[in-house]
DNA sequence: AGGCTTGTGTCAACCGGTTAACATACCTTT
DNA sequence: AAAGGTATGTTAACCGGTTGACACAAGCCT
């Protein structure tokens, strides 16, 4: 690989000349950028990014840790955030956690050994000392760490409460809500909050089924959902924390008899691409994927940057209504 | 951050010794070994690995370009090529070229620049001459650019037969094949020359939709399925490039009422996740993505280390019946 | 004529870590 | 006593690029 030495000879030029060219800093003479510019072509010259993240202590790489990028709602997240920052000049690091602690606090050592410039965490949280140890840009997706630590969410609350009042408004006189382990402490959890707070004000009968938190298998939700279903096959209204665990919804109605919407209403969250491109298409919950990303981008941008940024980043959720409803 | 000689200071060692310790080369006595893993533990130092691959011109990371990440596909490809690239020292760098050339063009000089030990492309080809500049590892998915650059694909072939041979058991007499642009130089097409062969062989009527090379927009799978099935509504078998092809074509059958499997079946092709969370799970070729890409990320670690690689990596396909046919 | 600006080169140090060559000291074995 | 092995330190160079300080030359303006 050629380097900056061998442009400076075949140009004619000094090494020094050659950086001042490509930084553009200092005199330098038009004849002479061309005559450098020339040699970079001729020789398929590119500056070596290690080199310079060595000297500049900065390597505009953002790590990004999701629990797999598999699942459709951090496949999506992960191409805008990758996206977006490249638009800005980042890279991105790809990690899946497997919402495996150790191999969470391994990815943040790889991280951090390799010099990132940043951190976006939508996987587990590790304990808080963790974090303050970094020294190091954190921007976490739906969790919340600590006050010194940025997080982009969507209103979860204003969400469940859409979700269960759309339920309730189409008829639905018995409730349930799947959603991730109660106990850890995510944003996630509000959306249940207004789910309880509305029925309960509404005096309408629900039940809660938490699935397991290092649970992404399918089966699982489907098997959760058929015992719940079997065990309670008056319930005509579901609330899930994903369009995944609605489409895992639709095919146990589906497995029961049960019609959807006619017999069982359903409503998922996020609003994945896979929403509204299975049949009958889900309503959902839709969170501003798009703008979350960017917006984590963005506050790791100004943390590098030196520039202030509000913890607390909490974009509106939107109801969208199609065929499950 | 602390450094080497941080950890050299504190350890009361010189800094030679410290690398010996972190390399475990040379003379190093227990004591002295134990009372450098100290410093280092009491410092929280961790080695840069911007220094350590400028020294070793290598950076043990692995450059992944795929169309878009968004894609359950290339989602899923991606989770694999990562968990296994990790559990090899390997860090992945994610590239969404969104199938524009300039833009992959952009980010295999990104790539360079950043010293990755190797790509693996799974999106667009550029000219056979942008890739034997390179003078780096590359392995392409599921596409073949030369003689040289060794590339991981499955059974097109079979799989189309397969495909193809479950639709006329199951009774079809007249079928469709859902693929991308033909005119594009890809391994996928031997699925619709396989389909073709078997339909000719048999003597059954056959139609071909082919999509724009640079749509992933489901709305246009479902425009076209819609006029293909409107135009011949007595088409009873569908065999589709992809699952989420099949999941447009369950719901345009079923938008004009068309049963599936009773008056369409459909088979799809990946065996993403996706297949068989929806209901009616999708009869599809399943490829051995896992394997698929752990064998990518060897022949990339391969040619790095300098030992000979298969240019043509074939793994078989696999028939998945579900409830699609 | 002198000062200022433009333009380029030289030199050295640095970013963090690696490593070869050699020096020194101590211990063990022949 | 001598040779070889163990253990650690010193020195210097390197990986590729950046950059500050200074030198030197040429041209322009006051």
């Amino acid at each position: 690989m050629p380097t900056i030495k061998d442009v400076a000879e075949r140009a004619g030029v000094s090494v020094t000349t050659v950086s001042r060219v490509l930084n553009n800093r200092g005199y330098i003479s038009e004849a002479t950028r061309k005559k450098v510019y020339k040699a970079m072509e001729e020789l398929d010259y590119q500056p070596n990014e290690v080199a310079r993240s060595l000297f500049r202590k900065r390597s505009n790489i953002i790590g990004l840790i999701v629990p797999t990028v598999a699942h459709p709602f951090f496949a999506e997240l992960t191409a805008y955030v990758e996206t977006y920052a490249y638009s800005r000049g980042y890279k991105v690091l790809i990690c899946n956690s497997q919402l495996d602690a150790s191999k969470e606090q391994e990815y943040i050592w790889m991280l951090r050994r390799n010099q990132v410039d940043g951190i976006i965490m939508a996987s587990h949280t590790l304990e808080v000392e963790e974090y303050r140890k970094l020294n190091l840009p954190v921007v976490t997706f739906e969790r919340f760490i600590s006050s010194r630590i940025p997080y982009v969410t969507s209103d979860n609350y204003q969400g469940g409460k859409l979700a269960v009042e759309l339920l309730l408004a189409r008829g639905c006189t018995k409730i349930a809500h799947m959603c991730g382990s109660l106990h850890l402490d995510m944003l996630a959890n509000q959306r249940h909050r207004a789910f309880m707070d509305v029925a309960e004000s509404r005096n309408v009968p629900f039940f809660t089924v938490e699935t397991d938190i290092n649970v992404f298998e399918i089966d699982k939700y489907e098997q959760m959902l058929l015992a719940l279903l079997t065990e309670h096959p008056d319930i005509d209204g579901l609330f899930l924390n994903s369009d995944i665990m609605a489409i895992a919804a639709m095919k146990v109605c589906r497995k029961l008899g049960r019609r959807v919407p006619e017999d069982v209403k359903i409503i998922g969250y996020d609003d994945v691409s896979m929403a509204s491109l299975v049949s009958p298409q889900i309503t959902t919950i839709r969170q501003p994927l798009a703008e979350m990303s960017k917006l984590s981008v963005k506050l790791i941008e100004n943390m590098v940057e030196g520039r202030p940024v509000e913890v607390e980043n909490c974009l509106p959720v939107e109801l969208v209504e199609r065929e499950t409803t």
